[in-house]
RNA sequence: GGGCGCGUAGCUCAGUCUGGACAGAGCGUCGGACUUCUAAUCCGAUGGUCGUGGGUUCUAAUCCCAUCGCGCCCGCCA
């Protein structure tokens, strides 16, 4: 409703100053400071009046003068305050968000009949997700949900590189290796687990291994590599072992947050369909490809980038960077649009990888990337090769047992005669546990470098996911006791919604609450068009912040309520209760029904 | 050295793209509110040279230039 208000404003203003003879290129339209009452304001009449000759507040004062509400739906009154002009919401904007939002699906765009692949994690198969990299998921799947809620038809990849020299060092590692020979045990029962200790046993190998123990190795690596540029299936079905059980384990790991894929995107596909062979001459065939060095690689100065790409190894392999054209190009044939998830580190590669893609005659209009900075320990860098890091698996364990230790404290404190059994005990701390891991990371510009420490990622207090995720068990709390089902379409159960006036909602704290509703597929729009989840965060706080003033200042279901006004405060609740689900559901953050 | 990003209250962050109404939250500190639809809540107080210096503008945290600090990148790795 929102929406509809803005371009109602904006036609409005636009026929106002075109009548009094002003331009109307820029209409100044903003969201005014919270102490005013207003939903959308316009601060125009600063750049008029020196043209106009008056000042500011009577140009307001003019322009005010020539809307007529009357011919307005959504904007009951228009008010200056000195050089503002203000546009108050009608009784038809609050009741037709009511409505709107009653339904369970609000928020929701309507459908862009355009395809979007949204790739993210995309981690090297050789070991535990480690939180360094923990962003990754966190934010691509919020991407994926958010594209998804705005009406893209959405796909989920992530790109596995199982072509790589590092696949090629852990496929000779595990077959080199016996666990006779690996120092440890796993760290957790789970395959990647177990397959880690062989890749970082590998590589302390090679590091202290003499001249000839590395030839021999090197020869075996060098071996494996060629076989899989070659097409040759038994280097592909010996990386394979390696890839796909480490890659399962992988899974189970980010199916936890839960981040699940669409489909695994091998690079070697784009090897063994003879895709990467043929990207390979035609970029031999470009201006900018030169042959230095015994390697092919292309210039890329004239596009501002002073590093070459090399596309071809001396040895006649081709690199990540090659296959990742062939994967694109792959894309572009499959969907509209292409969003990567991807570390700041991969910056550069991304706009080789772009500038590329052009000069082989691609458009490159639907390629977009969500950049965030690496998460690293107040130590240093996490490296699965090294050992070094904090495995996902451990924080979100952590953080369930905190959790978990939370619940059964206030378990005595509880007022609601719900009595939670030991199920609901371990749900709420999985919900809120990993919701806040989940929630601290996507509630932040990616951009901004994190820190880790334990303390700060399992802060439970306000600002964080309990905070929002209790808003939502209060809503079914009221709802539940009030007979209905806060899962269902209000619409759809025992209550007149005829009955929904929206002057029976007349208090601050009932209106603040319905402008925050109304503004939501706003939030979802801007947040999609700009690829920003963290908008949908922070839209969430400020959600909560309303919901709880209206909790505390207008009783639902007390006996003293009007049976008419409760019906309008229940459909409040029940749209409050929609509203803060769908929001939480872009984020992937769990939505309590109590806690 | 070059390129990119970040710098807002003691701490963690919104706001910056699209300049406007006294710069917003939370944590912390201090003081209050549970016979009431769940107090993982709420209310009040405290706290800011928006890194620094210049510029543009009626108006700058926001745009431009310079500068400092931190991070990332500058592999025939991924």
């Amino acid at each position: 409703m929102f929406l509809s208000l803005r371009t109602e404003v904006e036609a409005a203003l636009d026929g106002a100053l075109s009548t009094l003879e002003f331009p109307t290129d820029d209409l100044g339209i903003e969201e005014p400071p919270e102490d005013v009452e207003s939903v959308l304001a316009s601060s125009v009449a600063f750049r008029l009046a020196s043209e106009a000759g008056t000042p500011p507040p009577q140009v307001a004062g003019q322009i005010g003068d020539e809307i007529d509400t009357d011919d307005l739906r959504y904007v009951g009154a228009v008010e200056t305050q000195g050089p503002y002009l203000n546009f108050l919401p009608s009784d038809a904007y609050l009741a037709e968000t009511l409505a709107a939002a009653t339904d369970d699906a609000y928020g929701h765009l309507t459908d862009r009949e355009e395809s979007v692949v949204v790739e993210h994690t995309s981690a090297n198969p050789t070991g535990p997700v480690h939180v360094g990299r923990a962003r990754n998921p966190i934010i691509g799947d919020a991407v994926a949900n958010l594209l998804e809620f705005a009406g893209y038809d959405v796909d989920r990849h992530y790109y596995v590189n199982d072509a790589g020299r590092q696949m090629a060092v852990f496929t000779w590692a595990y077959e080199r290796f016996d666990e006779a020979d690996l120092e440890d045990e796993p760290e957790r029962d789970r395959i990647e687990y177990d397959l880690v200790r062989y890749y970082r046993k590998g590589n302390a190998y090679l590091e202290d291994a003499s001249e000839d123990e590395l030839e021999q190795a090197e020869a075996e690596i060098e071996s494996i590599m060629q076989g899989l540029e070659a097409g040759e299936e038994a280097a592909y079905d010996r990386v394979s072992e390696v890839v796909d059980q480490v890659l399962s384990g992988m899974k189970g790991c980010l199916a936890r947050l839960p981040a699940a894929f669409d489909e695994f995107v091998k690079e070697t596909r784009f090897m063994r369909n003879g895709d990467t062979d043929d990207l390979v001459s035609r970029l031999k065939e470009l201006d900018a490809a030169v042959y230095e060095e015994d390697a092919w690689q292309l210039e890329l100065d004239d596009h501002g980038i002073d590093k070459n790409l090399v596309f071809l190894r001396s040895d006649g392999t081709s690199l990540y960077a090659t296959r990742d054209l062939a994967h694109h190009e792959w894309k572009f044939d499959n969907y509209d649009r292409a969003v990567t998830v991807l570390g700041e580190d991969h910056k550069l590669q991304a706009r080789q990888l772009r500038t590329t893609l052009e000069l082989l005659d691609n458009d490159t209009s639907g390629l977009e990337q969500v950049l965030y900075s690496y998460v690293n320990l107040p130590e240093g860098k996490m490296s699965t090769r090294r050992g070094t890091g904090v495995d996902l698996d451990d924080l979100l364990d952590e953080s369930i047992d905190r959790a978990r230790e939370e619940v059964e404290d206030r378990l005595e404190d509880r007022i609601r005669d719900d009595e939670l059994d030991e199920d609901d005990v371990e749900r709420i701390a999985h919900q809120v546990g990993i919701g806040a891991v989940r929630y601290d990371i996507v509630s932040k510009q990616p951009t901004k470098a994190i820190t880790f420490e334990w303390d700060r990622a399992l802060d439970f207090e306000a600002q964080s996911a309990p905070y929002v995720q209790y808003v939502h068990a209060r809503t079914c709390g009221i709802l539940e006791e009030a007979g209905l089902d806060p899962e269902t379409d209000l619409a759809a159960q025992e209550i007149e919604l005829e009955g929904f006036e929206a002057d029976l909602l007349a208090t601050e704290a009932e209106r603040d609450l319905l402008e925050t509703i109304a503004r939501f597929p706003a939030v979802v729009e801007e947040a999609a068009d700009d690829l920003e989840p963290h908008r949908i965060a922070t839209y969430t706080r400020e959600f909560a912040e309303q919901f709880n003033g209206f909790y505390r200042e207008c009783p639902v279901l007390s006996d003293e309520i009007d049976p008419e006004l409760r019906e309008a405060r229940l459909a409040l609740v029940a749209a409050s209760k929609h509203t803060i689900a769908n929001a939480l559901s872009i984020l992937g953050v769990a939505a309590p029904r109590s806690m």
